[in-house]
DNA sequence: ATACATACATTGTTATACTATGTATTTTGT
DNA sequence: ACAAAATACATAGTATAACAATGTATGTAT
């Protein structure tokens, strides 16, 4: 086994697949904070991301109108950025998981 | 829907998704050679590849270990460089598809 | 006081897909 | 016969995104 190029892989699986699940998870309507999705992504899927992946990821699918955000400030602390997903957004998704199923079940059939 | 932001999310899920889809056309115990690969890749996926993808990712597996290649002369026309998968090949292949299977689940899951 | 956790962000590096281009041979169309 | 397209390899330059490292600022725990 290439461990190495394993990892290697699995690093640039996350060029597409970071986005679908973090837009995923929005899509259940329910509103996120960024270092909060961190956590969420580790619970989930027991993949770690890195702050500087996620923040920029998110202001990218901010740019493209995909995800909305609102500061909302904290009793104590630091305020959050909570995020929700668009209407643009959930019929992108819609499209991409789409895209994602016909794929997966390609590659089973090879 | 945004049709930009899928046609570029397309284009980053190949980043992870064409080495593992290369392999596991390989991992049949066909021998292909790249121009080949690229015909059989759009049959099955509809997806076009560029040669100017093609070629470097094949070179790649190949430094990893993961393939092997023999040149072939024909006949007539230009000698085909015909790609199999190696041991090291296949016992990493077989791990990407059980990371690839348990993403999918926990995806699907979401 | 010091370290750790929370919460945002940017900079530089690396890996990979894509476009364009190049070389050479063979086949197809007119 | 000649031009265009297909076959079959390859490389160079560009864009994108993950990652490590670093930065700013606040709050909590030891």
């Amino acid at each position: 086994m290439n461990v190495e190029y394993k990892n290697k892989w699995i690093s640039q699986l996350k060029k597409g697949t970071l986005s679908f699940i973090v837009l995923n998870i929005l899509n259940k309507d329910k509103e996120y904070y960024g270092y909060d999705l961190i956590s969420e992504i580790k619970r989930i899927t027991d993949i770690d991301i890195a702050e500087g992946t996620l923040y920029p990821l998110l202001i990218r699918l901010k740019n493209e109108n995909l995800v909305e955000h609102n500061w909302v400030e904290q009793q104590s602390g630091i305020p959050r950025k909570y995020y929700k997903i668009t209407k643009e957004g959930k019929s992108t998704i819609a499209q991409m998981k789409a895209y994602w199923d016909n794929l997966n079940q390609t590659i089973n059939s090879i």
